[in-house]
DNA sequence: AGCCAGGTCTTCG
DNA sequence: CGAAGACATGGC
């Protein structure tokens, strides 16, 4: 992979980064599909993406912000040999061949997953755009307007009927005594210096936040590849291809017998496991 | 029309 | 403990 960075500019060219697989795989909320290519906001940060074959130009606020974002330092052709090594997920793999893992914003992450629970990804991004619309600072990039995600004051303040008022339903509650408890002091940043065990413990602790909403903040804000977020797909998946006993069991047990399988390329796994599962749909049925 | 969605929390045996 | 039920809303 070649990467030119200059400034408010990245240009990639080469395998494992398609920009369709990246925004499409689950892990993020804020984007558009434009004819031309896809917007994307994080954070307070924005870019514009277009892609075609091997080669990607991105147009954003800040390169070195989205140099990052998209872990452009991570060599994916060292995880996917890695990974082949079981039989079982190379033919997710190679569905998913572009499909990247971001480095995305804590706060941004935590809300957006505890409105993931029991939801669809549709829903889960009108309700996202909502509370930015409603609550973040407007911002213009080359005459593109876009709202930044909002502080976690403005979201401490807003009040569990704004979070009915946009659509979160039962959600709501979740997310203001969560942002309240992050307002007065949480810190999401000494997460980052945590064992797993810890880690896990102290984001559970947050109201809305269970096991799989706490794996994906950990494996989409932390970069903690060791945790195996299990879902209804995955669960799909864990039926389908890699139960061999034929009996029921818990979702935990679920993630355990895939972190078993996959170690410290666990989160990788998963995320090419889910986005074959939910995406290609005809040879699924 | 009715089941389902990147589950979590609460309550009940 | 583990199982079962409640929960808002809209996508398909």
């Amino acid at each position: 992979m070649n990467i030119e960075k200059s400034k408010n500019k990245i240009i990639i060219t080469g395998d494992h980064f398609s920009v369709r697989e990246i925004l499409c795989s689950g892990q993020v909320f804020r984007f558009n599909s434009l004819n031309s290519g896809y917007t994307l906001t994080a954070g307070k940060e924005f870019a514009l993406l277009k892609q075609s074959g091997q080669k990607t130009v991105i147009e954003c606020t800040d390169e070195e912000y989205f140099y990052n974002y998209f872990d452009l330092d991570t060599d994916y052709s060292v995880i996917i040999k890695k990974l082949e090594e079981n039989c079982l997920i190379k033919g997710a793999v190679n569905y998913g061949r572009g499909i990247r893992i971001l480095k995305q914003e804590k706060l941004e992450t935590v809300i957006s997953f505890i409105i993931s629970a029991n939801n669809n990804i549709k829903r889960i991004q009108g309700i996202i755009d909502r509370i930015c619309l409603s609550l973040g600072e407007k911002y213009n990039f080359n005459g593109m307007e876009y709202y930044a995600f909002p502080p976690i004051e403005k979201l401490a303040q807003a009040g569990e009927d704004f979070y009915k008022s946009i659509g979160a339903g039962y959600r709501a509650s979740y997310l203001d005594k969560t942002s309240k408890e992050i307002a007065l002091g949480f810190d999401l940043t000494a997460i980052e210096n945590m064992t797993l065990n810890s880690a896990e413990k102290s984001l559970m602790s947050l109201y809305g936040i269970g096991k799989k909403v706490c794996d994906c903040i950990l494996l989409f804000a932390y970069g903690r590849q060791d945790v195996f977020p299990v879902d209804t797909w995955i669960e799909k998946v864990y039926y389908d291809s890699f139960c061999t006993c034929g009996e029921k069991i818990c979702r935990e047990k679920i993630a355990e017998h895939f972190t078993g399988i996959f170690k410290e390329y666990s989160g990788y796994a998963q995320q090419y496991l889910f986005y074959y599962k939910r995406n290609f749909k005809s040879e699924n049925k």
